[in-house]
DNA sequence: TGCATATAGTTTAATATCAAACTATATAGT
DNA sequence: ACTATATAGTTTGATATTAAACTATATGCA
């Protein structure tokens, strides 16, 4: 593969990426009840499966969004009482995100609420294909981590 | 794989997608010239490669961005005099997109700055299976365009 | 022809996001 | 202990994006 074909490859490797993130996401925040956004889920559903008691930073950390957003995006869960922000224990320049009972239960409907586009992948896409697909991705996105300086 | 696996893996899936698409669309503004953003170069990379000539809505389609999103970057490069838009000769609604001389000189320069990027992929990850790759998100690109109504 | 409906592009209001400046607390080196 | 530097979170100002309302032109049908 020489050089002009590399570069071609990679940016149109990119650019699908781009649009699948942006169809996806678009399907996912029609289909979100309540005017919530897929960032305020993914908050709610990072919390629920790896538990909760992060800090605002490990979570702006976890996502790759700067602390500001992680700061506007917790307010708005807060606002719903989805999420209580507690002092940190031992670090007075911390806090604590905690999920409320309401938080569950509206992450349990927003599941519900997606079940449609999750049928349409299985039923069109060969599930294997994306787990095989799935390490690569992630290395894909270790390696962009790794060099986000440059 | 059960139901919960299926679901949890697509999730998975979406989720590597969006952190990749964050982390490459982040360093890929950060090493624009001139506080350029990606959508901006796409669009003069996308009427470089496929021929100018195009109307904002043939632009908007191929974007998957609304067409207010469109005008926005559109009258963001004509300010900057990187193209220009023409009456339609046979549709007084419509207009034409060219590109001018110095939208193509940027898009030069452009793809000149972004070479350090391409360099990182192409000296950490296996190029082929970057080629492997694109034909199955090429597919779920086409499963999420065909079920935008869902 | 003339009216009803469809389509291309713009505008508006709201939200998400970022980078950078800022505040408050921690930590480290002297 | 004191001061300098680092870190957690917030705020600010700017830009991208969306959905929905709006304007202007086209098209189709009576």
């Amino acid at each position: 593969m020489d050089t002009k074909d590399k570069r071609k490859l990679t940016f149109q490797f990119f650019n699908e990426i781009g649009i699948i993130q942006q169809l996806a996401t678009t399907a996912f925040n029609r289909r979100l009840p309540d005017g919530l956004h897929v960032s305020h889920f993914s908050i709610l559903n990072h919390l629920i499966r790896l538990g909760d008691g992060k800090t605002p930073l490990e979570l702006s950390d976890a996502f790759q969004v700067t602390k500001g957003t992680m700061t506007h995006t917790l307010g708005a869960l807060s606002k719903r009482d989805f999420i209580k922000l507690s002092p940190h224990p031992s670090d007075g320049r911390s806090k604590i995100v905690f999920l409320t009972d309401s938080g569950r239960t509206f992450h349990a409907s927003a599941i519900e609420s997606l079940a449609p586009l999750m049928h349409i992948m299985e039923h069109n896409f060969d599930l294997n294909e994306l787990a095989n697909m799935l390490p690569k991705l992630q290395e894909v996105r270790a390696i962009l981590d790794k060099h986000r300086d440059v």
